[in-house]
DNA sequence: GCAATGACGCTCT
DNA sequence: CAGAGCGCCATTG
């Protein structure tokens, strides 16, 4: 019998749970603040895995209302993609709540790092 | 099934 | 302190 295609409907769902928790934790990082990719995996309790936050939020449909700009690499820089106006943009949002980013183009995550490390 | 690829993380030079 | 290198995880051809 097909037990494939119950294992595949299985999987189906459990990557839409764990897309699910990224985007909530995403939804989470306050205002001013900026959370690396690790730090959101951690937090959405599954560690290791920030290439898939990465991959979550490159497949965020405009308008979504989260603040995806608020994620950056665990350096403080803003994670190169294929389309350098995202790039611009995120950093002009990031501006608009107080966000800068240094001479070298990084965050200060010790000052607006989330969650608090210290 | 293996190799390539990508909004990543971390260490070593 | 910038780069290179290697690890990690999931998807794609």
């Amino acid at each position: 019998m097909k037990e494939s295609s119950r294992a595949r409907a299985a999987g189906a769902e459990r990557r839409a749970l764990d897309r699910h928790r990224i985007l909530a934790t995403v939804d989470s990082i306050p205002r001013g603040r900026v959370a690396t990719y690790g730090g959101v995996a951690r937090e959405a309790g599954m560690p290791r895995r920030a290439r898939l936050v990465g991959r979550v939020l490159s497949e965020l449909p405009a308008g979504s209302g989260l603040p995806w700009h608020r994620v950056v690499d665990w350096q403080g820089r803003i994670a190169r993609r294929g389309d350098p106006s995202s790039e611009r943009e995120q950093r002009r949002r990031l501006a608009r709540e107080g966000v800068r980013l240094d001479a070298r183009g990084r965050v200060d995550l010790s000052r607006h790092g989330w969650p608090r490390s210290w």
